[in-house]
RNA sequence: GGUGGGGUAGCUCAGCUGGUUAGAGCGCAGGACUCAUAAUCCUGAGGUCGUGAGUUCAAGUCUCACUCUCACUACCA
């Protein structure tokens, strides 16, 4: 047993998150946690919402909300979206919690002391309608490259052309359309990543256990040269910049540190709250002198938030000196898409946490959208490719699985697992079938492969439909009932296993699974041992244990409710 | 523009350090079965692995060029 931490990227408040950021952080992490605790380690698995930013700040602007409410309403919106889809965190935390302005802020002032950071100036637009300062993707204005009007102060969408704020032609606020913008000077505390880049590198390159992805991305940071980062902005909703007896720092009022800052601090803080929420230690999870350093740390991201996990955390972490428990794993995920682009909040493109749960059960979605993770390439979200998986996956292979034997064994053997029969070809193929998967399926789960793991847990799915057609217990049944009752038997024993191994992904019909035949907690744990553990799965179930017949695990999605939410959400056009 | 991915069966994707007839699921066709959610099981058809050249006894796998596509490009997060 081991002690394993386990964090998902922060989601940012600005609204309900959509299926891509589910896909590529939150689930695989829930899924991985899941299993970790089921194989018998000790687990946390930590999240919280990143609510600090200038997004934050416009968009309760926009429903003219005071920025602190906004948050907290939107906090409340996705641990309960998150709750809905199961996901077990063991702390849901907020990144403007108390514990992580002060932690924050220690991080500040030690990096400083180890000359880690430094004040610089730079120029940045300011709005004087806004009464603030932008960042540039929020300053537009002709582009001076191609002439486009609506050119973004960062890039250009006509043509792609990558922008400075200040070069832009007849600039204007985004935010209220205003002209009158100016070019300010303004001062900000600056993070030397530069001064790390060697410690960063080496590290880097002596990570295990990281996907090709996570790895290229940083190394790609490192061999452009790793520049200086500034983790200050002009806003007023963040961490205020003070001196370490808590005064304003001179200069940085109306100043706050820049979200990527504090947002991964976040993750350490939290655990504090849940520490004290529970009387849990947090130090022994975070201080490698006080315990930490036997945890293994996984942390789960979409790719665009590998340079800041992988680079700007581990110098904060590093460059601090202290004992902090540094990642071990980073797992990163590309983009699911929706026909063809991506899904976006502001486009309202693609399908959002609670939209989905009106149309399908959790389940459903976990299935889906695990077994076609984002691993290797982007992955495409298609209606189709949805409806397959669940008619397939689920209803015909798993559902009618565990529905057609426990039928039978309530209808022939009253309910009970019957006794009897001798074990033959079918039940030996069977065995070592289960021999060479399940190990299969825990190395799976162990290297973090999703992908593999569901197409594994598929396939031992479908060994079961095979062995009952190997076994005909409804044609033995008419010569010889005990050769009948060993096929129902072992069936019975194999919808148990089914219904223990489904117990990461699909939680609600593994529940609905292990509680028809009537499972105690305590058996439904990851220890199936050796290849003599995982023979003895297969006849494990007491003789005479009553066993129902659960209702219809998984409806299936009618080419009609394809056709219905693909009008809704505008999938399928083309 | 720069950098990094990717382009493999109708669809979604596997293919590790180059090595016999390129794989899976879905879909499709045929057959079997009848316990079951018209479910399941078996068999089969389908690919000159983006294009062109090169290295090699041997290339989906390495090199170069080209092309398409996605992402990142540091003040969105």
């Amino acid at each position: 047993m081991s002690k394993i931490l386990i964090t998902s990227a922060l989601p940012y408040i600005n609204g309900v998150k959509h299926l891509g950021n589910l896909a590529g952080s939150m689930l695989p992490a829930d899924v991985y946690a899941r299993a970790m605790r089921l194989m018998g380690h000790e687990v946390l698995y930590i999240c919280a919402t990143d609510e600090h930013g200038t997004p934050a700040e416009l968009a309760a602007q926009a429903v003219d909300m005071d920025v602190a409410k906004y948050c907290a309403q939107m906090h409340d919106a996705q641990k309960q979206a998150g709750a809905q889809f199961k996901l077990t965190f063991d702390y849901f935390g907020r990144s403007s919690a108390p514990s992580n302005h002060a932690l924050t802020q220690h991080f500040a002032h030690i990096l400083e002391e180890n000359g880690l950071i430094e004040e610089r100036v730079s120029q940045q637009v300011y709005s004087k309608a806004d009464g603030r300062f932008l960042p540039d993707r929020y300053v537009e204005g002709t582009c001076p490259n191609c002439d486009f009007e609506k050119a973004r102060g960062d890039q250009c969408d006509n043509c792609g052309k990558l922008l400075d704020p200040i070069d832009l032609i007849y600039p204007y606020s985004a935010v209220s359309g205003s002209k009158d913008v100016e070019v300010r000077d303004t001062n900000h505390l600056y993070l030397k990543q530069s001064a790390m880049a060697d410690d960063l590198r080496k590290w880097v390159n002596a990570a295990q256990g990281w996907p090709p992805l996570a790895t290229s991305i940083a190394l790609k940071w490192l061999d452009e040269g790793l520049r200086d980062r500034a983790i200050t902005r002009d806003l007023k909703w963040g961490i205020p910049v003070t001196n370490k007896d808590g005064s304003p720092r001179d200069g940085f009022d109306g100043k706050v540190f820049y979200v990527w800052f504090d947002a991964p601090i976040e993750y350490i803080a939290a655990t504090q709250d849940w520490a004290s929420e529970t009387g849990g230690d947090w130090e022994s999870w975070w201080r490698t002198d006080k315990g930490a350093d036997d945890v293994q740390y996984v942390q789960f991201m979409g790719k665009d938030n590998v340079a800041f996990h992988a680079l700007s955390f581990p110098t904060t972490i590093i460059g601090s000196g202290e004992p902090w428990k540094l990642v071990d794993q980073i797992k990163a995920f590309n983009w699911v898409t929706w026909y063809g682009g991506k899904f976006s909040t502001s486009e309202k493109r693609g399908v959002f946490m609670d939209q989905a749960l009106d149309i399908a059960p959790s389940d459903y979605w976990r299935w889906h959208l695990i077994a076609n993770a984002p691993e290797g390439n982007d992955a495409a979200f298609t209606w189709e490719e949805f409806q397959a998986s669940v008619n397939s996956d689920l209803a015909n292979v798993l559902g009618n699985f565990v529905n057609r034997i426990t039928k039978y064994c309530v209808g022939k053997f009253d309910g009970k697992v019957p006794d009897g029969g001798q074990a033959g070809e079918a039940e030996a193929w069977l065995i070592t079938e289960l021999q060479t998967r399940i190990p299969q399926l825990i190395s799976f789960y162990e290297a973090r492969e999703f992908r593999k793991a569901m197409a594994e847990t598929r396939a031992i799915w479908a060994a079961g439909n095979e062995y009952l057609t190997q076994a005909a217990p409804w044609t033995h049944y008419k010569t010889d009932v005990d050769q009948a009752a060993i096929g129902v038997r072992y069936g019975l024993n194999l919808v148990t296993l089914f219904g223990i191994l489904a117990q990461p992904i699909i939680p609600d019909a593994a529940e609905k699974i292990l509680g028809a035949m009537n499972i105690p907690e305590l058996n439904r744990t990851w220890n199936f041992g050796d290849a003599d553990g995982i023979a003895s799965l297969v006849d494990a179930l007491p003789i005479g244990l009553e066993i129902s017949a659960p209702e219809v695990l998984f409806t299936k999605i009618e080419d009609t409710d394809i056709a219905e939410w693909s009008q809704r959400f505008g999938g399928g056009e083309s």
